[in-house]
Parts: C-alpha cells; structure tokens; sequence
DNA sequence: ATTTGTAAATGAACAATGTTCATTTACATT
DNA sequence: AATGTAAATGAACATTGTTCATTTACAAAT
C-alpha cells in the first residue's frame, strides 16, 4: 500500500516536472522567437502575432506564457542585462579602480553601440518598467545590479583618494548619466543631425573629455 | 481691359490669399488640438482620429495638411524647441560664460522635468527623426541651434583659461550628453528603480557632482 | 443664372496591432 | 472507456495609421 501510493506520488512528480519542463521549454522558445525577431526586424516588427507565426503556434498561445507584450519584452531586457553583466566581469581583472571605471565606460558604450535596439529597451524604452508596475514590483533588479559596480568601483577610487569632496551616490548617477546620455543621443540619431565634423568619433571623444574631467579630481599627494 | 485684367488679378490674389490663410489656419488648429492631447493624455492616447475628432473633422482631412503623423509630432517638436530656445535665452544676461553654462544645464533639465513627453519627443523618439529623413532634410536645425548656444558659451569659457587641454565640440557634446542621461534616466523612470536614498533629489544632485568636475578644469593663476 | 473646374472634406475600407475568450484538443488518471 | 484538467486554438473586438474614390463647396467663366 505504502509503496503503491509512493509510487504513484513519485508517477505524479515525473509527469508534472516533464510538464513544468515541457512549459519552460516552450516559453523559453517563444522569448528566442521574440528575441529574433526583435534583434532582426527591430522592435515594430515584433509583433505577438508574428512570434506566434515563427514558432507555429496560435497568437492566443502565446498568452498562456507571457501575461502581454510588456512581460516578454520584460524578458528580453533581462536576457539583455545578462550579456551587459557578462561583458562587464572580465573587468574584475583591472585592480585599479580608477583604471576600471573608466574601462566600464568604454564596454558600456561598446554594448550600447553594438545592441542598439537591445539598449533602447534596457534602458529608454517604457514596456520593462510598465511590467514591473504591473506586478507591483518597485525595484528594478537589473538596473540595480549594475549600478552597484559602477558604486562599487567608485568607491573604491575615493578610498584611493579620488573625487574628494563629492558624494558617492550622485557622482555615480552622474558618471551612469554621461555615458547613457552618450549612448542614447547616438541611438536615437540624435548626433547625426548635429553637423558634427567627426559624427562618428563623437560617442568616444566626448567619452575621453569626460575621463579628462575625472582625472582632473584625482588625489593630489 | 487692362484695369479689367488687373481687377481679376487682384481679386486671385485676394481670394488664394485669403485661402491660404485659412488653410494655415486650420493646420495650426490640428497642430493644436494634437498639442493638447499629446500634452494632457501623452503620446499613445494621440491618435489621428482623436485629433480629427478634437477639432470635428474627418480623418482624411488630416492628410490633407500633413503628410503623416512623424510630421505632426515633427512639428510638435519643434514647438517645443521654441519653447526651450526662449527659456534659454533669459540667460544671456549672465554675463560670466562659466555661471551661465551652469545655468544653461540647470533650465535645460528643469525643461525635461517640466515637460517629459515633450522632451522625450523632442530628444529620444524616432519620430521626429524619421520626418526629416522621409524628406531628405539631413540637418536638425533644431538641434543644431540649441547645441550652438552650448558650443558658444564653452568656448567663451576656453577663451577665459577653463578646459585648457580639451577640445571644444568633443567636450559640448559631453556636457548635452550628461544633462541628457539624467533628464533620461528621470524620464524613463529609470531613476525611481534603482533604489536611490533620495531619488527624487538625484536631478540636481548629480548635476552639482558633474559642475564641481568642471570647475576642477579651471585656470590656474 | 448656369455651367465648369478645382480645392477641400468625407468616411468607408484595408491591413495590422494587442488582447480576450468560448471552444476544442490532448492526454494522464481513474 | 470515461473523466477531468491543462494546453492550444482561432475567431472576435477595439484600436491604430493610412489611402482613396466620392462628394461637397465655391470661385470663375460663360
């Protein structure tokens, strides 16, 4: 009796865990579907419909594992912060921390140049932080994590005697902002129009300006 | 006959000009009417039938003086650019370069806050952009304009001995950049998410961190 | 006064969107 | 073989931007 009843409990586990598998499997192809569609096609491209169509299922479907549009894009943006984080450990490497921020900045940059639309959603666009509303989830994970690096490395420069007399937070904020802003005046093709000389060595000279300003804060011994 | 000829001449002119005017008119009256739902119910509650309706006039008639809706929200954009250049302009009475390009971040960011959606118009959407392309009009002359009176007021600062080292347009472009991102980063709510002491001090914080790193790029005497 | 020609306004139509939901299908359990 | 539930369907709804054949309005010409 025992056993019978162990087994079928143990029937049970197998068949609803190959059923919760079978379930992510098939979410996680409707993210790749979307994620393709979305890097190819650019963002108005992607449509519920047409990630249904590539991965033959019913546009209904698609609402049994995303609960609407903002949840998968929510996805992908996180999908996106995992490449971001990936690409910003190698820099664990540079001990100094002057040296590594200023590093961040450039793979920073380097990402959003390389994943346009990928950056727009991470960081501009409205749908990941209407998910997390929708949710009622307040904090932003993703943008957190990050930001705590670039905190991090910081503060690790002040210890050193750097930005004397500034705060860690804001000047954060402030560094996080010059590099969005760099990166997002180039997205939205906001430099082009602005008959610069050199349009497309813009992203990373003014990027070498701001360093120049940074520098000049450093500890005077 | 002559004088005849002359009368029907002038009546043309006085009757084309008259419709002219009036088909102005009414292209200001939509220009109007998509102002105040932009404004009052954002971008996404501005449909071209709303507008049609706001005014009482059909769809089509809308086409009728724009060529699309990337043309009206062109055009709402540079109404906010108007706007901006004429806040901008009371700080021409500062008469030390060094206070007023602090002064020019300070309006500029107070603008973003003032006015998100036009702002985001006006510095992030596609829209805008994707007009002048769809015309052949490479320059923003908007742009332009307003990043001009940046460029001017910084060069007068390098003729005074500040930023010595630095190049002029690379260094514009990373002051607009830094005002940008944190305008951004506020607009995008990007702010509120990543779990700042005082989030909603962050603005005019960090901007203060960025003036006491240039005011560390001063002359020496 | 009547016809004519053109500019302006209409509103139906098209294709596409996000989203919902009653219905059907598939399939493990009884 | 019957039952119950999870999964998948696809039609339907309300919107969107945009087009276009048709109608309306009205000044000019006869």
């Amino acid at each position: 009796m025992f056993i019978y009843i162990c087994k079928i409990l143990l029937d049970n586990m197998g068949v609803s865990e190959r059923k919760a598998k079978e379930k992510e499997e098939l979410k996680s192809l409707i993210l790749k579907a979307a994620q393709k569609l979305f890097l190819e096609k650019g963002i108005e491209q992607t449509s519920i419909r047409k990630i249904a169509n590539e991965i033959e299922y019913s546009p209904g479907t698609v609402y049994f594992y995303y609960k609407d549009k903002n949840d998968i894009l929510y996805d992908i943006h996180s999908q996106g912060f995992r490449k971001l984080s990936h690409e910003l450990k190698v820099l664990f490497n540079v001990s100094d921390p002057m040296e590594r921020i200023i590093a961040l900045g450039r793979v920073y940059l380097n990402f959003a140049i390389e994943n346009p639309d990928l950056y727009d959603l991470m960081f501009n666009m409205k749908a990941p932080m209407d998910f997390l509303n929708s949710i009622h989830q307040q904090d932003w994970n993703e943008g957190i994590g990050t930001f705590d690096v670039l905190k991090t490395t910081i503060n690790q420069c002040m210890e050193k005697g750097y930005f004397k007399g500034h705060e860690l937070e804001a000047l954060s904020f402030s560094v996080w902002s010059l590099v969005h802003g760099i990166a997002s005046l180039n997205i939205s093709q906001r430099i082009r129009g602005v008959n610069l000389k050199e349009p497309e060595m813009m992203v990373m000279k003014s990027y070498e300006e701001f360093i120049m300003l940074l520098y000049k804060g450093k500890k005077i011994y």
